[in-house]
DNA sequence: TCCATTGTTACTACGAGGGTAACAACAAAA
DNA sequence: TTTTGTTGTTACCCTCGTAGTAACAATGGA
């Protein structure tokens, strides 16, 4: 019941209507009362979620004394729902698409937040052939995992053990270098690095500073040096 | 433009989020005070707004002065966005099934406004076999058409010359009876029959009153004799 | 130096949604 | 018949998020 109703809010019900109309999806049709005690929205707000919901079509009544009222095949309803905004979302991306219009692309960006992270990094992904994956971290292989092939993908790490049974091209940093992973305190703010993917001109960075993660995304020819330096310097046999 | 801030608004955003987030789409790359030209929005809410939507990880930064802003891969990003709506829409469906209890079931039901009208009907048409349409108005019969096929349907109406070309079977109704499609005007209010569809136990008949549409939905035995009724007497050879 | 732009903060106005109280209409029970 | 409880409706308050406006220090070029 909680569940449903959270889920119903998430899809652009109120409070009050994902209540109403989870009580009565789930129990076929009910009185006004019966709502009001089941769902603890106040009786009088009743009738008006039951009318707003009327109006989106979700609901239908029989005019008796007391009114009765029914969650119109919820299944079907949610459907239609479902589609709408599958089409909404494919319009937009359209419309965007349509009016296009990339100038000068910045080839240096920063992005804030997880969310941002994950997408800008997704999206690098998507578009990329080859990757290197250089952290101490295993965890963020793993997302990567979930997006590439592992023969797509090859690890330089700290320790190669991290990343052993993956069936995945692994380098592993000289003793000298593998410090990159430590932490660093500035002014009393910590430093770490955590994860690093280059694939053809493009890199991006994931930091933590203080407690925020910080994206860096960098898209120059420089890369390509990077890129030499791992190989003839970074990396022990 | 306005086409895609109207959908995105759809979707959840805000008038300011879609606006900054359609023009950022569009443009690639944009500074604040670009933005504000191209999208109306205040100069200083912008930045505001781009906060936002970085939280929410769908536009990066270049702290540069001024700072440059870019949404991250659009198509992706709305994807995503896609794709977590259907999946909310499926656990929805599946935790209402769940908990579902349905008890003693109603047989007179009614229907106010065309949303519900529509969801009601395409759900008695979806679990239905066989059925009748009684209409005057073929407009009815091509929505029906959309989720029946021709060889299920049995039209009864006025003139079937309005239903040629269907491969549908079509019955016409005795002139005398044929009146039951006119208007009627009762204390100043109009009433018309604009649809009826029967199958099984079910009924569900489309009234006009006034300006708004009814649909009421009747689900008895009565129903079988009603048919039969048609086949005496209503129909001409 | 001056002036335009940038980034920030504070504040007002407004409406939607949540929440409470009260009341007439109605129906069943005493 | 009166009483009592329920039903459906109306009116109101409060809060919060969003739209919209004003002002200001910081920055940076001319």
């Amino acid at each position: 019941m909680d569940e449903t109703v959270e889920v119903l809010k998430k899809l652009g019900f109120r409070d009050y209507e994902a209540r109403v109309y989870a009580t009565l999806a789930m129990k076929g049709e009910a009185t006004a009362s019966e709502i009001h005690r089941m769902s603890g929205v106040p009786r009088n707000k009743v009738y008006e979620v039951l009318r707003s919901l009327e109006d989106k079509g979700m609901v239908e009544t029989v005019k008796s004394s007391p009114a009765v009222f029914r969650a119109i095949d919820p299944e079907s309803v949610l459907e239609e729902y479902k589609e709408q905004l599958v089409s909404a979302v494919d319009t937009a991306i359209r419309s965007i698409k349509e009016s296009e219009d990339f100038s000068l692309l910045h080839p240096v960006w920063c992005v804030r937040g997880v969310a941002g992270i994950k997408n800008r990094a997704k999206a690098m992904l998507q578009k990329s052939e080859e990757v290197f994956v250089i952290t101490a971290n295993r965890a963020y292989l793993d997302m990567i995992l979930k997006i590439k092939n592992p023969e797509e993908i090859t690890v330089v790490t700290d320790d190669v053990k991290k990343f052993s049974g993956l069936n995945i091209k692994t380098l592993e940093l000289k003793e000298e270098f593998s410090g990159i992973f430590n932490d660093a305190v500035i002014d009393g703010v910590r430093y770490s690095f955590e994860l690093l993917l280059i694939s053809g001109y493009e890199s991006f960075g994931v930091y933590r500073v203080g407690n925020e993660l910080l994206g860096v995304s960098i898209s120059l020819p420089l890369i390509i040096l990077f890129q030499k330096m791992i190989f003839l310097g970074l990396l022990a046999k």
